[in-house]
DNA sequence: AAAACATATTGACAAATTTCTATTTGAAGC
DNA sequence: GCTTCAAATAGAAATTTGTCAATATGTTTT
């Protein structure tokens, strides 16, 4: 059964894996297709292709298909929505006010 | 061997598990002592032991010794710091100055 | 239609994580 | 010193996760 911790703590998979972190920093520059990041992972194809739906599900990675090809880039409004997020769940009754911590 | 990467995916393991979530609720109303946490939680007193450690190794929270009981608090500086990191990792080179995105 | 390529899915296995029981450490009170 | 209570550690079992090989799906090109 599904609850909000649940819910919480598969967003934030997405950021404890080395090959996601990895995969987030590749991204940095700009959208990349799987076979681009796929180059630069030791890893095998299925493996990437299950690090990205980690990604993409937890809203803090974007994909668009083109013909055979599929562009991940990291997506600005989950980013945001995943920083609210953090910050919600670390907030104390002192400082709940979510405050930009800058 | 640790590297970065590892180590960015170590911190955020501190929000990826159901309990460690509650946990940080728990905390949000102020500091308390192990086992007032461990009446609120169904697990047993080793499992919590266990999830405190990978909360204060990652600097979310911080611990206090006063007798017999130890005290956890969320760490408001370890907060901004895994508040910034978050940023960072997922920021991109359109916006990569840490706004605030509060 | 067939071949080539990018990606997703399936199923199996290995490694890591969560959890427990049992035990230990350390502090407080009798 | 002995008991009691809080927390940590050790070791084992169960579960989850990461990984791969094999295969399937879907698109483009010949």
């Amino acid at each position: 059964m599904k609850n909000k911790y649940n819910e919480t703590a598969d967003i934030f998979k997405a950021f404890c894996d080395e090959n996601r972190v990895k995969i987030l920093e590749m991204l940095k520059s700009g959208e990349k297709c799987g076979c681009k990041l796929l180059e630069e992972l030791n890893v095998t194809q299925p493996t990437l292709s299950h690090h990205m739906k980690i990604l993409c599900d937890s809203g803090i990675v974007e994909s668009r298909k083109e013909g055979k090809w599929t562009h991940y880039k990291i997506s600005t409004d989950g980013r945001e929505k995943i920083i609210k997020l953090l910050k919600e769940i670390t907030s104390t009754i002192i400082d709940n006010n979510n405050n930009c911590l800058g």
